[in-house]
DNA sequence: TTGGCTGAGTCTGTCAAGCAGACTTATCCT
DNA sequence: AGGATAAGTCTGCTTGACAGACTCAGCCAA
């Protein structure tokens, strides 16, 4: 049997995580925010979400504190709003990066990869590594999850 | 206008990759595999999955290449069949460590991560960096989505 | 050899979510 | 005043999730 059946799922960090970005299209919302889309009709648009859904993705990641809606006015028009990525919005570069990485290597088109993580000004392109607290830099099958300081044991019957 | 409203998302690398990462439950089912639960009652009882949905995301996961469903036999017992990560799927790991570093970084428990990566051997705990090809380590704010030789243009009204 | 147990599903009916398309509201422009 | 536009809300339909009962094959014990 699995050393991990010994552990609880209760409070899991994914099921935490999934329950705000496993939602159908938020990845697509965060993705057009991320590349600088931030306007309502504009991201709708680009990725044909149904309005509705749209309105309730947007709302969930405001309360989850991932955007924020901030005003804005183009001179000579009224105010307008925009979606904005803040700092825990931001951190999911890792996580965005790492899912076109993985996209673009098992699920490739002709043509090649149509979004590219760059670093600014150095323009070089950006990938993600796994990396170990001694310097290391393993294989997936090097890495493995072990229960950590708030895992709770469970009655496996 | 934002530059990224002249390309266009069509087939864009988050889309076709939440075609099959995107469905409610499948980073549940990824995430018992990962940790080396591989039966389909163990991963359904920890995950507290309903049964049909459990299977819909196998199928899908096998017919994705995700994982593949191998037949075992512990001696004196019938045949048995457990699902496991072909590389593809083993390849999803940077994807996880990210998503489990964020959640706890931003959803924590009182009591510590209850999920810890760690590099086999060495013990070490594993976390994922961003890393530009001129070996620079940016911060998120410094990391950008730019068009790459695979997208194409849009017809923005 | 019958009856029970278990793992791995399938089947059925209910309920929530996603969806398309029409409608609404506020503000600006002409 | 009339029209355009961004950012929504409203309505009815369809798909997916869900709980709980049922199935089926093979082994095990009496």
């Amino acid at each position: 049997m699995p050393e991990a059946m010994n552990w609880s799922t209760e409070n899991c960090t994914i099921s935490r995580t999934m329950e705000i970005l496993g939602e159908k299209w938020t990845f697509h919302v965060l993705r057009e925010v991320f590349v600088g889309v931030r306007r309502f009709e504009d991201i709708r648009a680009r990725a044909n979400i149904p309005r509705q859904v749209l309105t309730d993705r947007l709302t969930a990641l405001i309360d989850r504190g991932l955007l924020r809606r901030e005003a804005y006015r183009i001179p000579g028009q009224r105010e307008r709003y925009e979606y904005r990525l803040t700092q825990a919005g931001l951190d999911l570069y890792p996580v965005m990066v790492a899912l076109v990485h993985w996209g673009d290597q098992y699920l490739p088109l002709d043509s090649g990869p149509p979004l590219s993580p760059e670093h600014r000004g150095c323009g070089g392109k950006v990938t993600v590594t796994l990396q170990c607290d001694a310097g290391h830099v393993p294989t997936p099958r090097e890495v493995a999850f072990r229960p950590g300081p708030g895992a709770t044991r469970r009655k496996v019957s």
